[in-house]
DNA sequence: CGTCCTTTCGTACGCCGTACCGAAATGATC
DNA sequence: GATCATTTCGGTACGGCGTACGAAAGGACG
């Protein structure tokens, strides 16, 4: 008998331990030592740290020292720390309170949009993330699901909706993240972060050229940096973009139908 | 005598070399051994890096090996890690073929958009810095410059420039995103990611809940997520958008300045 | 009790950034 | 040419990281 698992094993178990963490939950057997915990406190822990110090700051160590255990303890729970990850981002996608089907389309939209952006300031971590597609994870994919459906019944094409979706969530990811760099900025003047923050300012005068920039110079002396990223009417204003298109493509969609019907 | 510098520090010195290094070009000073490099080569081998890789595999040690040099030869040119993807950033930046002063808005911003889409396409690891605001570089501040320069001589605010721009940033850049994602997903169809790959593509039958997504099923059904991200139709809708708000901003503008001549 | 299964976690390995410091190399000065 | 000042080069080392491995511990069953 060869010393590898002899069963059929048609794919690569780590993809599926992956994904069966995040779409069965683990059902802790009677049998053998009574664990400390639950997946779900490991997740906790993981959000804690990550809600101070960032992403960065989520070490598997730090995480174990939350919960008062040694850090190889997090691996009965949970397989490394990307899936750690995938499994907090799904937690905080649980927080959404999302749009409901058969609402009328802009509050719809508008409720799906305010709601990200509230996510992501509560939880700047997940603006970190670094990988290029968000995990396919429940609560994201009901996340998805709610923003296509607010579409999903006007005139608009499919390829439309998704294009409007994507447009939204760059958005909404955009201003987040000015807001939480200003947040911090602001919170850094406290501490000894003071004098980083006056060497930061002295930029401006040591190094700015106010005639490089001219424009940047006029926009700072009118004071539109400090009260910009109005998430408020921005997102109007992408609202009232994506009604217009809607507009358009429902005077199209007669055209189309009367030109059917003249033949 | 203390061991600490009696000099006069009025700022810490690890802002003003990190500013430094961006803003005055160092000058080799002609004593001393010959160094083997410029700071560009440097900043070169972290961009080749990256670009294979990604940021997470820029290393100082990786760097450093590209150079086929030691580890710690790299802290002659640069402070750290960090100032070398300042560095690296405004070495990018530096592609960009900015619109010149006096186009038409939309023409002038058009470009901007499309710079900036080809150059996150061109050098993905931009979009893994994950700090939150973009350094102060002078490529960096150029470009701004000449986003803030396409749209301030509008009948828009300061405050509105300000936002349409950051919402032009945010969508080249969330758009940006989902086009990398797509291309490293098809590249990694070869290899042996070939199994992660199908293992992956066998969630759809293994979890994946039609009743749970409709929505999502008949989009995809519809193959419009394939063909979604289509950068240039999108970018002129938020052009036209743009183009609302001005035409808006200057009917506002006559009815107040009619109301002012009515007085 | 023994048996078995599961969790816990100490140890270790190979990465990482980088502090420290001696060695080597070079121009400036005598 | 000899010496010195200055600069680059890079080995060693420290603390931190993710995590593989395996021994120890503890609870459920015979």
């Amino acid at each position: 008998m060869a010393d590898d698992d002899p069963g059929e094993v048609p794919r690569p178990p780590d993809v599926v331990r992956r994904l069966a963490l995040l779409w069965d939950p683990p059902t802790p057997s009677a049998r053998g030592r009574r664990p400390r915990f639950v997946l779900a406190d490991v997740v906790q822990a993981g959000i804690t740290v990550a809600l101070d110090g960032g992403l960065e700051a989520l070490s598997m160590r730090r995480v174990a020292a939350e919960l008062g255990v040694g850090a190889m303890s997090l691996y009965t729970y949970v397989p490394g720390r990307a899936e750690l990850i995938d499994l907090m981002i799904d937690r905080a996608y649980g927080e959404l309170d999302l749009p409901v089907a058969g609402m009328p389309w802009r509050a719809a939209l508008d409720q799906y949009a305010r709601q990200f952006w509230q996510l992501y300031l509560r939880h700047p971590w997940l603006l970190q993330t670094t990988s290029w597609r968000t995990p396919l994870a429940p609560h994201v994919l009901d996340a998805e699901e709610a923003g296509l459906r607010t579409l999903i019944d006007t005139p608009l094409t499919e390829t439309q909706v998704v294009d409007f979706l994507g447009l939204v969530n760059s958005m909404v990811q955009g201003l987040a993240r000015g807001a939480i760099a200003e947040a911090q900025e602001r919170a850094s003047s406290g501490q000894s972060w003071d004098d980083y923050w006056t060497s930061v300012s002295s930029f401006w005068q040591d190094w700015f050229d106010t005639d490089r920039y001219p424009v940047m110079t006029r926009v700072w002396n009118a004071g539109a940096f400090e009260k910009a990223s109005d998430f408020e009417s921005i997102l109007e204003r992408l609202l009232d973009a994506v009604e217009g298109s809607i507009a358009r493509a429902r005077t199209s969609a007669v055209e189309v139908s009367e030109d059917a019907a003249s033949r």
